[in-house]
DNA sequence: GCCGTTTTCGGCCCGACTGTTTTCAGTCG
C-alpha cells in the first residue's frame, strides 16, 4: 500500500503533537506541524517525488532534516523522528489532543498523574470526577473534558462542504446584519478562501457597540449552544453542529479583523513578519507602526497597501507565493462568475435529469448564457437511463430543432460519454463525431490501480473526440475518495491535445479541486468550470465551481466557457477533425 | 527544525476567553 500524502502529513503532526506533549522546543514543534502543512497541500504524491529522487527541500517548510524523515518513511515505512519522541512520550497520547480544551499541557499531567492513554480512559476518569484532582483542573473543566469527548465522537473527522455551510451561516449573517449599529457583516475564514469544506466558520461584524452585538448573536435563531461569550468574542455551535466564531469590532479596526479571520494563518504570519520588517506590528485591531501610530485598520485594502503589497484576493491566501506576486504587480486577475457565459455539461430528462431540453433552455436563457450544451449520459450508465446511440440520434435532431427556433442562445448537442475500464469511449466515433461538446468522465472502476487508471485516462485521450474530462477524481466530499491516477501525466496529455479540465461545480464534486487545477493550469491546460446541472436551478452552482477555478489562480482566458462560442470550437481540441481521420485509420 | 531584501545564526505572529487563579497558565484561532 503506498502512502498517500495525506498519511504522510497526517504522521509528521503526530511527531508535533508528541514534541509538543514531551515539552519540546516550540519552533521545533512548529516546523513539523509546517511541514505536515506543506505535504498535506500538495497536489502529486510525495512517494513518486522520493521514487523518482525529487528534491524535497525546495518544497516550502521542508528543509534537510525533514525530507530526509520522509524519504525514510517512505522507502522504509517508519519515521525517525516518530520513533525517537515514542522514546519518551507514548505515542498514543497525540490523540488526546483532539479533545476540545484539552491542550498538551493537559495530556501530559493526565498522563504523569494517572497514566491515561486513550480516549475511553479518559473519559472514564472524567465521569468519576477524579480529573479535579489534579492542580488546575476544577469542576468546569472536567465537564468541558467530557463535552470534548463526546464531540469528537459525534463529528467523526468531517468536516463540513462550503455550501452546506452557506446554508447554516447565510441567516445568521442575515439577522446581525440587520442589527442596529451593525455597518457589514463578513463571513471570513476558509469560507470566505473559498475552500470546498470548512472546519468551522468565522464571522466578523463590523459596529458602532461590539458589546451589544455579542449580547445579542447568543439569541439569533439556529443556535444550538454557546461554547464561550465575551465583550468582543463568542463562540456557539449551530443547529447541526457546526461551529461558528464571531468577532465584533469598531469600523476603525474592521479590516484588520476580517484580514486576521480570513486567514490562512500561514498568509497571516508571512504579513506579520513583512510588517515587522518594515517597522509595524500586525493584529486584529490593525497595523500599528514601533512609534504606536496606526497606519492602517479600516479596511484591508489600505493594510495591503501599507505593507506595499496590492489587495490579495482571499482566495489566493494560503501562504505561498501570493505576497510576492503582490509586491511585483503579478496578481492574477481571478475569473469571477459573471464572466460566463455557458454551460458545458448538464442533464435532462432524457436520462437523469428532473426537467426537460425545453425548461433547461428555457432556464438558461432566463440567466442570459449565449450558449448551453446538452451532455446526458451515454449508455452505460443504466441506472441513470443512459441514452442508447439511437436514443442519441433522436435527441441531437431535436436538439438542432429547437435550436434553429432560438436567436439569444446557442444550444449545443452533446454528451456525458464514460470511460471505459480499458480506456475506450462508451459511443463509437461515428457518433461521438456528431457532437459538438464531448465530456468524458469515469463512472464505474474507481478502485483500479493508479497505473490502470492513468493509463485509462491517456488511451481515452488518445480518442480526438475527447474534448472535456468531466469530474476527473470521481471523488465526493466525505463520501469517496478521489480515484487513484497520475495528474501530472494526465494534465501534460490533456495540455496536448486541447482538452479541457472540468471544474464541476456541484457541491458534493467540486472536482476537479483547487489543488489539481492549479497543477492543470500549470500543465497549460484550460478548465471549463460546469454545473453537471440535473435540474433548472442547478444552474445557479456556478460560484462553487468558480471558488475552485480562483483558488487555482485561474484568469478568465483558462476558463473555456467564459470564451465566445466561435473561440470555443476554434480553441476545444483543435485536432478533432484532422485526428479523427488518423484515429480511424488507426 | 526552517529560513534568508538583516542569508549559515538568531530569529520564529499575536490577542481573547476560560477556569482556577488572587495575577496567570493553558488553549484556541
Amino acid at each position: 500500500m503506498q502512502l498517500t500524502n495525506r498519511e504522510i502529513a497526517r504522521r509528521l503532526g503526530r511527531v508535533a503533537d508528541l514534541l509538543e506533549i514531551a515539552g519540546e522546543n516550540a519552533f521545533r514543534v512548529r516546523a513539523y506541524r509546517n511541514a505536515a502543512d506543506t505535504v498535506g497541500e500538495l497536489a502529486s504524491p510525495l512517494t513518486s517525488e522520493v521514487e523518482a529522487g525529487a528534491d524535497l527541500t525546495a518544497l516550502p517548510h521542508i528543509g534537510r532534516d525533514i525530507a530526509g524523515q520522509i524519504e525514510t518513511l517512505v522507502r522504509e515505512g517508519r519515521l525517525p523522528a516518530l520513533d525517537e519522541v515514542a522514546r519518551q512520550v507514548p505515542p498514543e497520547l497525540a490523540d488526546l489532543m483532539a479533545v476540545r480544551g484539552l491542550g498538551p499541557k493537559g495530556v501530559k499531567a493526565l498522563h504523569d498523574r494517572f497514566r491515561v492513554q486513550s480516549l475511553d480512559e479518559l473519559e472514564a476518569l472524567a465521569r468519576a470526577g477524579r480529573t479535579r484532582e489534579l492542580p488546575g483542573f476544577g469542576a468546569k473543566k472536567e465537564a468541558a473534558l467530557i463535552a470534548g469527548i463526546e464531540g469528537l465522537r459525534a463529528q467523526d473527522q468531517k468536516r463540513t462542504r462550503r455550501a452546506d455551510a452557506e446554508a447554516l451561516v447565510e441567516p445568521v449573517r442575515a439577522h446581525l446584519a440587520a442589527l442596529a449599529g451593525v455597518e457589514w457583516v463578513e463571513v471570513a475564514g476558509s469560507y470566505r478562501r473559498q475552500c470546498d469544506t470548512v472546519g468551522d466558520v468565522d464571522v466578523v461584524v463590523a459596529c458602532a457597540d461590539p458589546v451589544a452585538v455579542m449580547a445579542a448573536l447568543v439569541e439569533v435563531p439556529g443556535i444550538e449552544r454557546v461554547v464561550s461569550q465575551g465583550d468582543t468574542r463568542a463562540t456557539v455551535i449551530l443547529d447541526g453542529g457546526l461551529q461558528l466564531d464571531a468577532r465584533a469590532v469598531e469600523p476603525a479596526a474592521a479590516g484588520a479583523a476580517l484580514l486576521y479571520f480570513t486567514g490562512s494563518q500561514a498568509h497571516n504570519v508571512a504579513l506579520r513578519q513583512r510588517a515587522r520588517e518594515r517597522g509595524y506590528r500586525l493584529n486584529e485591531y490593525g497595523l500599528v507602526s514601533d512609534a504606536g501610530a496606526v497606519a492602517a485598520g479600516g479596511d484591508e485594502t489600505a493594510i495591503y497597501r501599507a505593507l506595499g503589497l496590492a489587495w490579495i484576493p482571499p482566495e489566493l491566501r494560503e501562504g505561498g507565493d501570493e505576497i510576492a506576486a503582490a509586491a511585483t504587480g503579478r496578481l492574477p486577475e481571478l475569473v469571477t462568475t459573471a464572466r460566463i457565459r455557458g454551460n458545458l455539461h448538464g442533464h435532462t430528462d432524457w436520462s437523469d435529469g428532473r426537467d426537460s431540453l425545453a425548461a433547461m433552455v428555457a432556464a438558461a436563457r432566463e440567466r442570459g448564457f449565449d450558449y448551453l450544451a446538452i451532455t446526458d449520459h451515454g449508455p452505460l450508465v443504466r441506472v441513470a437511463n443512459g441514452l442508447s446511440a439511437q436514443r442519441l440520434q433522436q435527441q441531437i435532431e431535436a436538439i438542432h430543432r429547437l435550436g434553429a427556433e432560438l436567436e439569444d442562445i446557442d444550444l449545443l448537442a452533446g454528451c456525458e460519454v464514460d470511460i471505459h475500464a480499458d480506456g475506450t469511449l462508451d459511443l463509437p466515433d461515428e457518433v461521438l463525431a456528431q457532437l459538438d461538446v464531448v465530456v468524458c468522465s469515469i463512472h464505474y472502476h474507481l478502485r483500479q490501480s493508479r497505473a490502470e487508471q492513468t493509463e485509462r485516462v491517456l488511451r481515452a485521450m488518445d480518442n480526438p473526440h475527447f474534448m472535456i474530462w468531466g469530474h476527473p477524481t470521481a471523488r465526493e466530499i466525505n463520501r469517496r475518495e478521489p480515484i487513484d491516477v497520475d495528474l501530472d501525466a494526465c494534465f501534460a496529455a490533456a495540455a496536448a491535445r486541447g482538452i479541457a479540465i472540468e471544474i464541476n461545480a456541484q457541491p458534493k464534486r467540486l472536482d476537479i479541486d483547487a489543488r489539481g487545477a492549479r497543477l492543470a493550469l500549470a500543465h497549460g491546460c484550460r478548465l471549463c468550470v460546469n454545473t453537471d446541472a440535473h435540474r433548472t436551478e442547478h444552474l445557479d452552482l456556478f460560484r462553487h465551481g468558480i471558488g475552485q477555478a480562483r483558488r487555482a489562480g485561474a484568469e478568465a482566458v483558462d476558463v473555456i466557457n467564459t470564451w465566445s462560442l466561435a473561440a470555443l470550437r476554434a480553441g476545444l481540441r483543435p485536432d478533432r477533425a484532422a485526428g479523427r481521420a488518423a484515429h480511424e485509420s488507426g
